[in-house]
DNA sequence: AGCTTCGCCTGCTTGC
DNA sequence: TGCAAGCAGGCGAAGC
């Protein structure tokens, strides 16, 4: 489940092979695989990629003259760059649902065994509005979040799963912010709109040192180079249920808040 | 409008 | 051992 860490390491490591790459053909298997509104692939042909970026979870090429590619890898999404021949270890065929096809004879290829991703070509995107992407947490400030929350009456993990909040976190994040910061999953924004800046802080604490690691492999995130992130060793709650917490001892308990399972210690989250 | 639930999708785990 | 059911969840759509 590719988040914010994830999707950052990911870039990073595309960054360097794509830049200055011109497209020269692309492949899809399933229309299902556009996001609604998109235009296709072939728009891409003969464009340049002028920088791969990640906006929120999703990774995003420019292209020039114009042009832009998102693609929101799911749950199970993953994106390498290798020779048009190559068929890299460990990635089944079947699973290889895009080939865009590269000058210097690199290809980008796509990975989903869900198929949960997406792909949105665009001349020009409205984030917010086109494809639910707020302000990741590194980007939104105190008095946004708390001014959002305040108002609002779901449970704050629902809120933080909300990409038009905020954007980049998801199931793992989420339970793992709340857990540094103190905070009950099932509080309602409204009560926890005061300590926006704390969650805030503690997202960005969280998300900062996840990266550093190369994000959290569970099952089939990988690097671009196919290696596997390591921050997962350092769940605090994120699939801990029943071992103890690591600041008082309590156990870990395991409910399902807006339909994710979430995780959290009963005595030091309020 | 806000909140919750459902369905997409398939590999892995669990239980009989 | 083998098979079916259950579970995982990002995200959009539907329902209330």
């Amino acid at each position: 489940m590719p988040e914010l860490p994830e999707v950052e390491t990911i870039v990073r490591g595309l960054r360097a092979p794509l830049v200055e790459r011109t497209v020269t053909n692309a492949r899809i298997r399933h229309r299902a695989l556009y996001r609604r509104g998109s235009l296709t692939l072939r728009h891409l042909i003969d464009r340049k990629i002028e920088s791969v970026e990640r906006i929120g979870k999703n990774a995003m090429l420019r292209f020039s003259p114009s042009g832009l590619l998102v693609i929101n890898l799911g749950m199970t999404g993953n994106l390498l760059v290798c020779r048009v021949d190559e068929s890299p270890p460990g990635r089944n065929p079947k699973h290889l649902h895009v080939r865009i096809g590269l000058d210097h004879d690199l290809e980008i290829r796509y990975y989903d065994p869900r198929r949960f991703g997406h792909f949105y070509v665009a001349e020009q995107c409205d984030f917010a509005t086109e494809l639910n992407i707020g302000p990741d947490p590194f980007e939104a400030d105190r008095r946004y979040l708390r001014a959002i929350l305040e108002h609002r009456g779901a449970p704050i993990k629902a809120l933080l799963l909300d990409q038009r909040i905020l954007s980049g976190i998801g199931n793992i994040y989420a339970d793992e912010t709340l857990y540094h910061a103190r905070v009950a999953p099932l509080n309602p924004g409204e009560a926890v709109a005061r300590r926006a800046g704390t969650l805030l802080t503690s997202a960005r604490a969280i998300l900062h040192r996840a990266i550093e690691h190369g994000g959290s492999t569970l099952r089939d995130y990988r690097r671009h180079d196919g290696s596997r992130g390591a921050y997962q060793r350092f769940h605090a709650v994120y699939g801990r249920e029943g071992s103890g917490c690591q600041r008082c001892g309590t156990a870990i308990r395991k409910i399902v808040v807006a339909g994710r399972g979430t995780h959290f210690c009963p005595r030091c989250q309020k």
